[in-house]
Formats: structure tokens, C-alpha cells, sequence
DNA sequence: CAGGATCCAGCCAGATACTG
DNA sequence: CAGTATCTGGCTGGATCCTG
């Protein structure tokens, strides 16, 4: 899931990788509605996920420079996660993908749903 | 890499469970090129790939629907692959996802080399 | 030529327990 | 609250040998 050090192999492969992985689409998905975000209501949002895996995600999706991680520092402890610039960059591709997969995926989603998810990009 | 079976979650992850993989995208872009290539040529063409790798990544996008393999009934055997409609459809996606790692990926491509990916786009 | 059959290593991801 | 540490099983992907 690390290496976006594609060299120069297919540049679409850089995308791939940096979204590739089991919760890495779950959580950018769930801070695209939201500004910013602390670690256990991401938690709460992103049913089944576990802390070890989360924190995996926002790690490997922070060192890609999609999402921004700041720590108050208080106690108890807050931290925050937004999208970066470069993260809420990826509306255009999230936007061909939808279209795609909903051309083409059997379980397709309804036009509302659609619309739904377009209100974010 | 199989589940394309993706449950509503997220639309976009139909279309990243499909490309992911180690293979995956490599062999997909040597069928953009060419109409349909066979077994051993396109085994050449990717360096490293194994013929196990190969028939891997080649059986699951064709369970995906993307490639269509066209297997003659001679000796010695002979199989085609070539993309389908829907794997060629897959573009639009594909080109969004290029400008977004052109502009993100530090070892970037020459513009040059841009074009000459769309020339198959 | 185009794979099939095995076997095997590594790592990916989950579960659990603990902490500043 | 927001993690870290550790153990573990399973699956992904590779190597090798074999065949119609």
C-alpha cells in the first residue's frame, strides 16, 4: 500500500496505490463530508473498523499528503484530520470512477445516491 | 482483489478493487495499445511477470469484464486477449487520475509522454 | 504455446492488551 | 482520547515443475 514511488511504470498507478488498501476509500469518503475530524468519531463512522487499522490509513494517506493531521496538545488529547489541498484535488477522478462503476457495477446506485455523493465533490 | 461485489459503500471503490493488484494495471496498459496480443507476447512485454502472475491478473479482469480472451483450437494452443467495451471505457477514468498524479507526483512525466499515453485514450 | 499443479515466504490486516 | 506494542492467521504473490 506504501510505495506512490511508482517509476513511471503507468501514471495511473500512483493514484491506485495511494488508494489502494482495505479502509483507506472508507475514510477519505468520510472527510470529504466533514471539515475536519477527530480520530474516534472516524472510528464511530467507519463501521468495523479497528484502531490499529485506522490509524494505519490516516498514517499512510497523511505520509501521501491527502489528509492533514493536527495535535492539540491538551489532555485529554485531540487530534484532527482534514483533506488537504492535493486530497480534495482528487474530486475529478473520484467523479470518472463513480460514473464508471455505475455504468458498469450490478449492485448500481440510484440517482439520488448519486447526487448524493456529488453534494462533497 | 477479487471482491468487485463492493457492498454500497463507496462507488469508487467498484472501480479501485478492479485495478488493484500488483499486475493488474501493467497488463491493462499493454492491451491499450493493441488490438489483442497474445499469451507469451504480452509475458515478454511485461518485465518480471511471471506466468503465473500473468494468468492471474489476466483471469480476474476477465472475471471483472475488462479483457476478453479468445482462445483457437490448435496445436500448439493460441489465445488472444483484447479489452472489451468496458475496458476500454475505463479511459475517462484513467485520464483524470494521470492529471492528478501529473501534478502530484514528484517524478512527474514530460508532457510528451502525457500525450503519447493519450494517443491510446 | 499457454497454461495447470504445488509449495512456500512475506506482509497485511485483525484482535487484544496496555499507556501518556 | 488517541493512540502504541505484540501476536497471529490468512491471503497475495513468487518459484518451480509439469503437460495437452
Amino acid at each position: 500500500m506504501k510505495p506512490a514511488n511508482s517509476k513511471k511504470e503507468c501514471p495511473v498507478k500512483y493514484t491506485i496505490n495511494i488508494l489502494s488498501g482495505k479502509w483507506k476509500l472508507k475514510t477519505l469518503w468520510e472527510l470529504q463530508g466533514n471539515e475536519c475530524i477527530r480520530f474516534n468519531e472516524l472510528r464511530r463512522r467507519i463501521e468495523g473498523i479497528s484502531n490499529v487499522a485506522l490509524k494505519r490509513a490516516l498514517l499512510e494517506l497523511e505520509e501521501d499528503g491527502i489528509i492533514k493531521r493536527v495535535q492539540y496538545d491538551e489532555v485529554p488529547p485531540k487530534v484532527e484530520y482534514s483533506l488537504t489541498e492535493k486530497g480534495r484535488s482528487l474530486n475529478s477522478a473520484f467523479l470518472e470512477m463513480i460514473k464508471w462503476a455505475n455504468t458498469y457495477d450490478s449492485n448500481t446506485y440510484s440517482l439520488e445516491e448519486i447526487l448524493e455523493v456529488k453534494k462533497f465533490l
